[in-house]
DNA sequence: TCTATAGTTAGCTCCATGGCTAACCAATCC
DNA sequence: GGATTGGTTAGCCATGGAGCTAACTATAGA
């Protein structure tokens, strides 16, 4: 797994355009073929293929060619990736939110310590 | 004009670099100034300030300058939207896969007795 | 007050991205 | 077989992103 940042690199990249993530929503209804995907988008067909491209690229869409069709579908575990790294951040991000509060809770204790016999001071759960 | 850039593109555009990632990764840990969080990165500091920057506007981080140091933190409700995003994708993505198994489950039933019942579409809930 | 520290601004390269046209296959269809 | 359709390849251009240096501002510390 040397490289796997620059598959997060690729998959955040094709979502951070508007036309990409329209096609991933398309996508996301049953697939379709690069003709019926471009159909509702104003622009030259070879751009368009320059964002299937780069959704393939980057693993959130397969394609298959049938005859002169090119019909596009999302990778099964495509979203997951990215939103797995979500969920990590998240986790750290609210534990780091519990310490802090256990911090603050500690504060409060050590500094009404003097005036206010404490209340068992002890949260953590959630 | 009318279309600047929507607040989505610019918070994938800002995830879909390693750089800014991890400083996303860093500040879950905790808030901290420019130049300790500059320090792990072999780049010279306009540099990236840039990097500071683009996750500012993409509202994912937010600094405050006290004295001559500026400190960053993640801003509250910073991640949620890109991952709000994706949890609407995989609904939708996952009704559909409910439904297109319910066809081959359908079509399994009509040509053979049903046996197994499967649902292999569940993965983690939050 | 003088100096070191912490960021900031300005301005420059280089290359990736997103768009275009034009020309080109390769299936299908009449 | 020839025309149509659906994609593909090639090549061009403009913009913007990521990096750099150099010079600057402003605060903190001695």
């Amino acid at each position: 797994m040397a490289n796997q940042s620059s598959r997060l690199d690729r998959i955040f990249a094709a979502l951070a355009d508007p036309t990409r993530r329209a096609i991933v929503m398309r996508l996301c209804a049953g697939e379709a073929s690069v003709g019926e995907l471009a159909d509702p988008f104003d622009m030259a067909l070879p751009s368009f293929m320059k964002h299937i491209h780069a959704l393939e690229t980057s693993g959130l869409v397969l394609s298959e060619k049938s005859g002169r069709v090119r019909t596009c579908r999302l990778s099964p575990d495509a979203l997951v990736g990215a939103e797995d790294w979500f969920q990590q951040q998240r986790a750290v991000w609210e534990a780091r939110l519990d310490r802090f509060e256990d911090y603050v809770m500690k504060l409060k204790k050590e500094r009404a310590g003097a005036k206010r016999p404490s209340r068992t001071t002890k949260r953590k759960g959630s």
